[in-house]
DNA sequence: ACCTGAACACCGTTCAAGT
DNA sequence: ACCTGAACACCGTTCAAGT
């Protein structure tokens, strides 16, 4: 695995924002699985034990990287166009996930108990929504949607696809070229277009081949539906 | 951690299918992170090298338990009705979840890898977005749309809640008590309604709170939303 | 065919000890 | 205050050996 010979990087200078930084750029490089307290510290150039001067465990450690990772996705609220908010949040969590794909498998778990600039994100699309012209109930229901809407698409289009790529990959292609009409008809009547395309019937994930025109398409699926059910219109 | 004399239950009688269903008793009863092989093996009776005559890894072990939690949950499709057929797809997936909660946080990743029954989830779903009105692009994007909604909202309210339960409860429950109108109107204004009932502001998931309101109306945005965007209406 | 028993190369985390 | 060095109690997985 390690074939540098060891440059021992200059005085190790530590901090929490230098462990978390080192710790996103690890999982960058070689991914999350992988991972390790261990590999970190040798990266780092110091004893694992010192990685725990910073950071009080693996978990937090690695909740500080999603953390590091979304700081700063959620945009701007001018008080107006609740529709142009919500394709800017869309976008903006896609586009951050995209540039660190490999943690995408914590992004789902992690947004549920991420502390830091959370609040903003609800206060916000609370913010958004009453001008979309829910309340009470529905506009509870309006942030939960908006929610499950950030995490759905982009946490599927990035999740890592199996470790062995090789094998996995080379089997996928023939399942779904092996498509036949007399068992899916719809599936092989689209065929062209859905393969390596479509949740389910692809074997790279959204580094490989991102899914544009869908995402766009979702996104006015989810504004379209939240004006059909706004009481206000 | 074991307090059991360890009955050493029978002959273990042994095959794939009961060491699968065997790791997915043991997650539902003591949760998806202390997992581990040799643990399994334990709760069986067997050496932990006994596992792998059946499973070649754990990491497909635990595939194959996502697969028996969602084993069934694609609705039968009847050719006519696509909103019926939504709306049982979003409700049947929630539900196989909400009966193995521990299993939420790989759901979002095994969607993408799972290969036993997808096609056919792939198949429905182009038949009624068919029906709906869709053809070409737009049709893989109504599946697409399908995926992203099936995975969004369920995964978030199951997610787990952190590890210390005791002491991250007790520090949720003061952030969003101390949230003020200066820092945050909107949700000061509707602090009653979101309390606990939020994602990003609730301190219990999907087991001990469940967001059954929230989720009837999320389906209707996206019917609504694919409604819209139908070109044949 | 199926499982044991032991081993290998790892983990996360703690803690006394150094500076 | 910050890091070393060693140790503890684990991992997943492999493999020869037994039956």
């Amino acid at each position: 695995m390690t074939t540098k010979p060891k440059p021992r990087a200059a005085p190790p200078e530590l901090s929490r924002e230098a462990v978390v930084a080192a710790a996103l750029a690890w999982v960058d490089a070689h991914g999350l699985e992988p991972f390790s307290v261990r590999a970190l510290a040798k990266s780092i150039g110091v004893f694992p034990a010192a990685i725990y001067w910073y950071v009080p465990s693996r978990e937090l450690l690695l909740a500080e990287v999603v953390a590091e990772v979304l700081r700063g996705f959620v945009p701007e609220w001018d008080g107006v166009d609740w529709r142009a908010y919500v394709t800017a949040l869309l976008h903006n969590f896609r586009a951050a996930v995209r540039r660190h794909p490999n943690v995408a498998p914590l992004i789902g778990t992690q947004l549920v108990s991420n502390t830091s600039i959370d609040f903003a994100l609800a206060e916000r699309n609370l913010a958004a929504m009453a001008v979309a012209g829910f309340s009470g109930e529905a506009l509870v229901g309006a942030h939960n949607t908006l929610m499950a809407a950030l995490a759905g698409f982009t946490t599927q289009e990035f999740a890592p696809v199996p470790q062995n790529a090789q094998a996995w990959q080379q089997a996928m292609r023939r399942r779904v070229a092996a498509i036949t009409a007399a068992d899916y008809p719809a599936l092989a009547a689209n065929l062209p277009s859905m393969t390596n395309r479509a949740f389910v019937l692809r074997w790279e994930n959204g580094v490989a081949a991102p899914l544009d025109d869908s995402f766009a398409m979702f996104i006015r699926v989810v504004i379209a539906g939240l004006e059909a059910l706004a009481p206000g219109g």
